[in-house]
This record gives structure tokens, C-alpha cells and sequence, in this order.
DNA sequence: CATTGAATGTAGCCTGGGCTACATTGTTGT
DNA sequence: ACAACAATGTAGCCCAGGCTACATTCAATG
């Protein structure tokens, strides 16, 4: 590490500064959609389940308190993804059902390539409820691509 | 759990809430250690390239602006993984560069992964950059024994 | 049909991670 | 040597997403 100070020593395996950038940009983006996405895919699985969602049910299974929970639908009903009277249930609107879809569709790409990599079952949920926000359309084509053959 | 004794539609594929709760709690937990695994890669990146790691430079590379940048360097500071002195570099401590170290070997780990199925290199170098504070002991196994198996 | 417990809603606070604006210190060129 | 500029540091604001505490409404049941 004792590089001469006067030397342009050129980093060695680093990206350029602006292509770096961008990456953290975009890393920091999917972040924020991670909250939006999470809530829509559960709130579409209740109601597929049960008929409805409830504010207390999506609290639950986030393992936030009711207020957050709240306070998150609120957001999701500005966005225009979901909509609810006072002490009814939470539905979605056409939007938002469009935007579960595509969510849930990512999820299960998702656990299924890990699964086919080897990752065991439980592990390939749990990772893949947080990896599932990063992953570009590139990448998820990638993956359909590796999955359909190698189960052909 | 959800079985109620009367006719109400029992939850078909979803898991139970206690599971949900914990897996959407570890998504979060990982997301707040994003930060800290962003900094400490970076600047030891930028230590084996450039001997030192500047306050601006690290700023730059992640694509916000300094005061930003020196916040959470104080917060690296605070928790043990990195020194500094006013107007100096920023280095790491011994715990910072252990920290760092399985970072990067995670982020190449992963990186692999995503190209031995096929992604594309800038997609998996992005991708990465995301999904890997998500990626679980278990998955990380699962990677390098399947990334063996197919270089053998 | 009145009561009561659970669900829902509201208020207000905290923290982290952004930002801008301004102040201070280092460094460098002439 | 020192002026000018770049880098670093500080102050103070904002917003999102947590939380607790309290208020309100629904619904179930005695």
C-alpha cells in the first residue's frame, strides 16, 4: 500500500466513477420500491386467499405494527396501486393488481433459479424476498432463459 | 393460525405469518446493513488502488454528495470499522477490512453465479450490487458448490 | 340492545440517510 | 510566501418508515 504518492496508479479492477455512481443510484432506487413492492404482493396474496386484505393481516405478516402498516397503504393510495374506506378492508386498484402480477411472476422466477442452483427451499424464499427488487429485466431474462433449458 | 372452524377459505401457497414476519424482518435488517457493506467495500477498494480512501472520492463513487458520504463514515467510525482524522483518508480498522473481505469475496461470489447462468456482465455487475446483502449463508453455499460443479 | 374487546384510525416522536449552504483547512502554483 | 481553489467539516433542514400512546368504530355476545 506504500504506492509512491507521484505515480498515476490507476485502479486496478474498479469501474469508472460514473458507471459506479449509476449502480449505487439504481441499488438505492430499488430500495425504495422494495416497500411498495412488498406491500402490493402481499396484499394481492391475502386477497386471493381470504377475499380481502386486512390492515391488521398485512401488519402481521410484515411484522410491523398497524400504524406502519397504515401509514404505508396511505402511500399506496396516493400512487393510485391501492384503495380503502375507513375500517374496511384494503383492495387493489387495476394498477396495482398489474403491478402484483409482474411482482409475484419475479418472485417465483426468482426462487426457482435459486432452486435450481441448489439453494434449499426455505432459504431460496427468504433470500429471495429480498433479492427479488435488484434483479433488471436482464437479468430475469437470463434466468428464464437458464431455467427453460435446463428443463428441457 | 388461520383455521378458523367455520367455512372460511383456508391461505393456499402462503406461508405462515410467524415465517412471513421473519423473513420480511431479515429483508429489513439486511437493507439497514446495506449502508455500512456499500462504505467498507468501497473503501477498501479504493485503499488497494489508491493507498487511501478520500472522503470525495468515496462521495463520487456512490453517487451522493460529501456531507452525505462523511455522515456515514462517522457511522462507520462509531461502530469500530473505520478510522480518520480530520482532513486525512479514511482507512479501515482490522474488523473494517475483515468486514470488507467477505463483502468483496461475497459480491465476486455472486457476480459468478449470475454470469454462469447466463446474465450478461454490466447486468451482473449491477445486480450484484443489490441482491448481495440478501444473499444468505445457505445461498452462498449453494453458489460455490454449484459454480464447482460446472468448472469441473 | 348494551357492553366490551378487537380492529382501525390519528397524533406525535425518533432515527437514518439524503440534501444545501456555509465555514474551515490543505495544497499548490506562481 | 501566500493567494486561490479544492477538499473537508459543520449546521440545519427534509422525508420515509419505524414506534408508542391514545381515540374511535365495528361486531359479537350475554
Amino acid at each position: 500500500m506504500a504506492r509512491p504518492a507521484d505515480g498515476r496508479t490507476p485502479a486496478p479492477a474498479m469501474p469508472a466513477e460514473p458507471t459506479q455512481a449509476r449502480r449505487f443510484g439504481k441499488a438505492r432506487e430499488a430500495r425504495s420500491a422494495t416497500l411498495t413492492e412488498d406491500y402490493v404482493e402481499l396484499i394481492a396474496d391475502l386477497i386471493a386467499a381470504h377475499g380481502e386484505a386486512r390492515a391488521t393481516e398485512v401488519a402481521k405478516r410484515l411484522g410491523v405494527t398497524h400504524p406502519t402498516a397504515l401509514k404505508s397503504v396511505a402511500r399506496l393510495k396516493r400512487e393510485g396501486l391501492a384503495t380503502s374506506r375507513p375500517y374496511r378492508g384494503i383492495f387493489l386498484t387495476e394498477a396495482g393488481r398489474a403491478l402484483a402480477e409482474k411482482v409475484r411472476a419475479r418472485h417465483r422466477l426468482i426462487v426457482e433459479l435459486l432452486r435450481a442452483v441448489g439453494v434449499p427451499a426455505e432459504a431460496a424464499e427468504a433470500d429471495a424476498e429480498g433479492m427479488e427488487h435488484h434483479a433488471s429485466d436482464a437479468t430475469l431474462r437470463a434466468f428464464a432463459k437458464f431455467l427453460s433449458a435446463k428443463n428441457s
